[in-house]
DNA sequence: ACAATAGTGTCTTTCAGACATTATAAT
DNA sequence: ATTATAATGTCTGAAAGACACTATTGT
């Protein structure tokens, strides 16, 4: 803003704005990436699934207001919600996305571990966990967001140690490589996928006194936890250039 | 937005939001990089420098807010200007940010050619090119933002073709080498600088019947436009963990 | 002749892809 | 035994870093 307010401007003058936040909360459940939707229970889109999200109050930033609707929408507390990672997407705010008024949306991606069925904190009674490849048509312009919030997701898997924030505290490297191929939609080779996590600095840090887990059958797998690491260099690079 | 309006939501009911544009346009000079700004001739911040930037209006996104403010700034054409590069960086919401009122701001970064001053096109009288490292305290939170947005494009400059941006429409390896060097604050080693780039495909192309343009000195240098590629896989990573 | 910039070629190191092999568990 | 998963090791090829060398201009 800030440059140029007319002389004399009086923000009642025209018609306000509204400001939101929409948020993409993903998780990876069953070797399949998720997306946290709720159902509308009032024009317009009646009956069409959203994003979940809310107007951002006079007195908070969208990241609060974005940290308050996960913890609203998940059913988990606020404190619990402020280890999960949260990040700004991009903002939408062509003047039509609304058919009520001027509604400009601040978009926010949420990383969750794998969570119990959400129950219906907030306002929207029914939420639930949806494949994220194929929500179906969503309200507003929900589906552009949800792409959006997808592809931004999978590039940053590549230049950052984000992939632990899908996973619990601790977690085998199986289960890591699981989130690149889920969000990914391709196969790695294991091998050369443990290579570069380990030979990478402050990716994963061992748990000593190595506990060991068992995913069923097989060998158990020793537990890590995330590192200090925030950046990856160099990047761990998706094997195509794909984008699903 | 969208999900859960207040049942009977009144647009009017509480002090609106406004909902402006900010713009961090870099070019780089003299093997510097500079950013477009602004002096403020009102409160707040009277006399301070500010990124361009305005108000978007009802009927408008803040895409064509931006791209509208950048022509007034620099005082060139829309047609000219909708050739450059202008990306949504992110969006600025912290309620104290404006003292005057709830301002959200959605700032954007501009890749522009080295242009020649801006005249003072919009109610900006004055307009300036500045040293982008070093523009002393900013108004408002604009040295957040000009700091968020140098951050962004010299990421970007890895992994992707950005760089011709900042270069006119026909330009030299060793000008395309200068936009690296000058954002990233390294030195590049010229030879392996140029395999990168011309065996990268699509991210150049030679100009052909090739006119030779001289920098003063030493060998005339090739021609090359602007490739196809907008990616750049696999990156062109910095030579050490640089921010500025 | 010399300085300055453009461009080529080569050696070495690093790192990713491919894949064989061993280890440890449940059935 | 068989199957399933975890972990190690090795070979190869692609690409980056370092750097020597040639080419073409202005002064």
């Amino acid at each position: 803003m800030s440059a140029n307010a007319p002389a004399g401007y009086d923000p009642h003058a025209f018609e306000p704005f509204a400001v939101t936040v929409d948020l993409a909360v993903f998780t990876v459940r069953d070797s399949r990436l998720h997306v946290l939707l709720v159902e509308r229970g009032a024009d317009p889109y009646k009956g069409y699934w959203a994003l979940p999200g809310g107007f951002v109050l006079p007195r908070e930033s969208a990241e609060s207001a974005a940290r308050r609707e996960l913890a609203e929408e998940t059913g988990l507390t606020e404190g619990t919600v402020s280890a999960f990672h949260l990040e700004q997407l991009r903002t939408y705010s062509d003047p039509d996305r609304d058919p009520r008024m001027r509604v400009v949306s601040v978009a926010y991606a949420a990383l969750v571990p794998d969570l119990p069925e959400p129950r219906g904190g907030g306002d929207a009674a029914s939420a639930r966990w949806w494949d994220a490849r194929t929500p179906g048509p969503l309200a507003f312009d929900h589906d552009r967001i949800l792409a959006d919030a997808h592809d931004r997701i999978g590039a940053k898997l590549e230049y950052s140690c984000l992939a632990t924030a899908f996973c619990p505290p601790e977690f085998t490297l199986g289960e890591l490589q699981q989130v690149y191929e889920t969000v990914w939609g391709v196969e790695l080779d294991r091998p050369n996928f443990r290579r570069k996590v380990l030979t990478t600095p402050g990716f994963v840090q061992a748990v000593e006194g190595s506990p060991r887990r068992t995913g069923g059958r097989g060998k158990p797998a020793a537990l890590y936890r995330a590192g200090a690491a925030t950046a990856l260099h160099p990047p761990l690079l998706r094997p195509e250039g794909r984008s699903t």
